[in-house]
DNA sequence: TATGAATGAGGCTTCATTCAT
DNA sequence: AATGAATGAAGCCTCATTCAT
């Protein structure tokens, strides 16, 4: 707002700056409206840039759509690898990932609209992403020495598939996301408050632990 | 040509099949491609009438697409009637619902998607429509019964909240659907044969029956 | 210019004068800026009707310009129909070939224009069109039978081939349309006057007819 | 990387290789591509230098066209002074000069391809440019130079013109060009092997001579 | 009720060129 | 002499919708 002009000096021959505040824009407006329903022009208009730069760095809409998609994933990465899942006993450090996981998707909800949005597109860009494979395989690799980590300690029984813990793990969390605008629609908003939240976090683990301990 | 015109003249004398064939071609391509993505002449193309015709019954695109929603909407309704909880033990009937519920999301995807698409605009269209409230309120009444059969016969523990336990059921069912496409296309398509399904709809049926019973 | 609404009522449910008119004025800005400085606006405004209806009827830009190259190859054979020249002895029949192939050159420079912007391209549009292989082979044939009936006559001597006298006479008459611009910047008008395309048209015929002649 | 800055800097020091490279790239690209089919990032991405100096030293877009046109001008004029024609009776020297024509062009389709291009923007171009005015005058000089030995020794007709010849001359050389990918297209490629060109060569001298000779 | 023709507004993208260093 | 970053203007095209019959 202050001196505009200066401002977009500052941006000027910092390219990395111009980037990011691309993306966080372009990733705001595609969670908000759909791959379709995103305008370049908005974007554009509330970047600090101008719409000549989104296509100088990001080619066009798909491409621009892909690189908020991966970033987006890169940042979960970063996050999971912050979780130190290794240094708890396998029960607790399985509580702690689906807490985790629950309120990452809680406290990320363009994140999770993104995937969303991307199953709508049958995720055809997540199919020519390498990046983003690499990040999911990752996670799941943690899960399964999880699960051996249990087993072998006698905490967990012995028939837990990784993936498909994975899968309930996420669904919920994610679930919580996708659907709580549908959901508050028709039943309230007493699921979404604090309480509401912290009561389906407890609902989750608690499903989730019986299934898995021995 | 020739019978061409004849079918032609089959719709002119019915106005329903017309705006039936119109609701299902949207029904299709809205879930395929999302509200925006959709296109009102692919729609028109695919439909036996043609482009005018959509306008005239359907007024514009929301219209077209709100009606596709609460259409949706009043055949899950129609289904869950079938059910007949009331005929089992609280326990067994509670497995059958969440088996129910697996295999109707799993078995109209389109339906799913559609709601899916109506989150990411954050139920906008949603909250204009009385038909699907009214649907859902009777889906949660349906359950609150059956909990509370199951508490009063010792079967079930007596904290167990009827929207909770729907919100559980409903995310995984729905997740199934809705993330499908990238979990198939990060994780390979294991989860998603007939084998596959079967053992995800084990997974969810004993992860909240733990939770449930007494 | 009187009563323009009028004008435009009278195109409105007449596709054929529309798609006339719209071609019209393609081809004459096709032939005078090329395919890549031909502007789709420049197109819209010299018609009658309006973008939206250029796009309507022609798709894109390469598909009106396909449109444009194919409705000028059908003219010329449509001329040559009307040429008739097996109602004359060979000699006379091919000194009347090469002097219509001359003016009708020189009578339809936009399409020679077009030819020579379509060789530009490297004919990458004449490729797919199969509408322009036949009339151009309708012509190479109808050559063939002219020198079979000259041979046999005794007039032309027996070594001639059709198509390089096809080439050979094209050549004269499409460069006296494609190079004017550069020669009379270079020489002066002289050789373009009525006179000098006079004296030229009967240098072509003089050079080719003793080639030809036993 | 190092390699790189060390041609880098040797270009440096070198302003007319980096000039001659830019002039070569840009030859090739508004050859194949035309005047507003050349894109300005294309030309300068096959370069060895950078955008910016193509317009340090070349101003704009139509400057670059400009000089690239001169300087295939200027490669033309220095060829034809390697023929030495006076050293031949004329009859002969006519023969060596539709042959070395012919060739010429041949071996110079981009040479060729720019005047294509220039006659389709109306030769505005060249109107600008002196140096090539002059190449083109000195030409038809010596060809007048012969004309008159000839009919001075009784070899030619005493009507030959030196511009139409020249033009006569010119036309079938170019067209071989110019026109070959169209005619390529519509009648396959006989014509363009070595042998068909040989064939081709022959018919245009023989036809010439014909009509020059006494 | 039905239809092919028509359309204004707005979408995405690309161009030649210039700026700050 | 040299460069990567930046840009305004203009290009092509598509959308939901309406009109005349």
């Amino acid at each position: 707002m202050v001196a505009d002009n200066i401002r977009r000096r500052k941006w000027q021959q910092n390219p990395d700056a111009v980037k990011n505040n691309i993306l966080e824009t372009a990733t705001a407006i595609f969670a908000k409206d759909g791959f379709s329903g995103a305008r370049m022009d908005d974007i554009a208009r509330q970047t600090e840039t101008s719409k000549r730069m989104v296509y100088y760095y990001f080619t066009d809409k798909k491409q621009l759509y892909i690189t908020v998609l991966e970033a987006a994933y890169a940042k979960v990465r970063a996050a999971e690898n912050e979780l130190n899942l290794e240094g708890y006993p396998a029960g607790e450090a399985l509580i702690r990932l689906i807490g985790f996981t629950f309120d990452y998707h809680r406290n990320h909800p363009d994140f999770v609209r993104l995937i969303q949005i991307e199953n709508i597109h049958q995720a055809r860009h997540l199919a020519t992403s390498d990046i983003i494979s690499a990040v999911n395989l990752s996670a799941i690799a943690a899960l399964e020495r999880l699960i051996k980590r249990g087993s072998e300690a006698g905490e967990f029984h012995s028939n837990n598939d990784a993936l498909e813990l994975h899968w309930l793990i996420t669904s919920s969390c994610v679930f919580n996301i996708t659907n709580r605008a549908s959901f508050q629609q028709l039943y309230g908003a007493n699921l979404f408050t604090d309480d509401g939240q912290d009561r389906l976090k407890k609902l989750i683990i608690s499903s989730i632990m019986q299934t898995v301990l021995a």
